[in-house]
DNA sequence: GAGAGACTACTCGGATACAGTCTGTCCGAGTAAATCCGG
DNA sequence: CCGGATTTACTCGGACAGACTGTATCCGAGTAGTCTCTC
């Protein structure tokens, strides 16, 4: 069970984008290269963004991504999801069916309560990462990343936007 | 992010296993059948809980394997720790020394915030999975399973632990 | 000088190979039970 | 009949192939900006 490395390069991308100038597009060579990746790589984890409608797309010179959304309505379980997929990371085959005792024709009434509970541990991880925006990690970034760093990133962005 | 099924098959194995007599043993070909299950392959799953001491074995006729601790001291998480191993479920790669922007020679100060973030959802899961023991478990299967099989796998069992 | 049209260069998106892990299977080492033999 | 050595049959454990998802790469469709030509 261990996350793909998209989802890393996913919410570092999201980080960036959330700093963006308004209206403006940051393209996925500009991503890459901030981030030392492969650009062709790199661009598929920005298609699942897309295609979560997460971040908008343009096309031509001085074309790319920017968030569809304000970064304070965007979460890291979107982001995870968009990438990851939705699905539950448990998956259930229902193998208690296969018991020999079972008499033929036997239905059960709910889910297998294994499954319960590994999905409630599920849960509890998607609602800790609802909990959590790209606002407010811009805001844990702003206070952690010395502001000479922070500040050439910010110029070195808004130079490749456009 | 899916878990293999091996973490499924170990919990129904492990649930099977805390209704044992007191000293008996249960073989893999027995687990196989009462849960349709390949026996080959299923025995990779009890020897990922073998060598993470959850469970004992003993060679020879009428052996098997049995609970190395009372059910209520085995919680989901050390199943599931056991068949997908420990190490967290994202992985930080540090992306952010790539950053172009960076003066040479410079030193992060501590983890990543991005990380963080994840890796606080990923204690949540494993806070969730700890909570659960197998008696928990059990208790809970005892009440919802309807009384004429829960009755009849048992005597499956104990007929097919010695 | 201004506007319209054509061109160019850059972008995203999907289709295409390579690798690593999960799944499934096999056989050998070792041991507890059952058997057999002698006392 | 009882005790012990031998045989046996059954177990676990690790070593060996196949399938699927994740990783990495490529090329084509489409568009925004730029340039040029005409008025």
């Amino acid at each position: 069970m261990i996350l793909k490395s998209q989802v890393e390069w996913a919410l570092h991308c999201c980080a960036v984008l959330a700093g963006l100038p308004e209206g403006r597009y940051l393209s996925t060579k500009a991503l890459a290269e901030f981030h030392g990746l492969p650009k062709e790589y790199l661009s598929k984890a920005l298609q699942s963004l897309s295609q979560a409608k997460l971040v908008e797309s343009t096309l031509g010179p001085s074309g790319g991504y920017r968030l569809a959304r304000p970064a304070s309505e965007v979460s890291f379980l979107d982001v995870v999801e968009a990438v990851e997929g939705k699905e539950r990371s448990f998956v259930c085959s229902n193998i208690r069916a296969n018991n020999p005792c079972r008499p033929e024709g036997f239905c059960d009434t709910g889910p297998c309560a294994i499954a319960r509970i590994m999905w409630e541990a599920d849960a509890a991880w998607r609602a800790k990462l609802r909990g959590v925006s790209l606002a407010a990690l811009i805001q844990t970034l702003e206070q952690e990343v010395p502001p000479a760093l922070w500040r050439s990133s910010g110029e070195w962005v808004k130079r490749r936007a456009g």
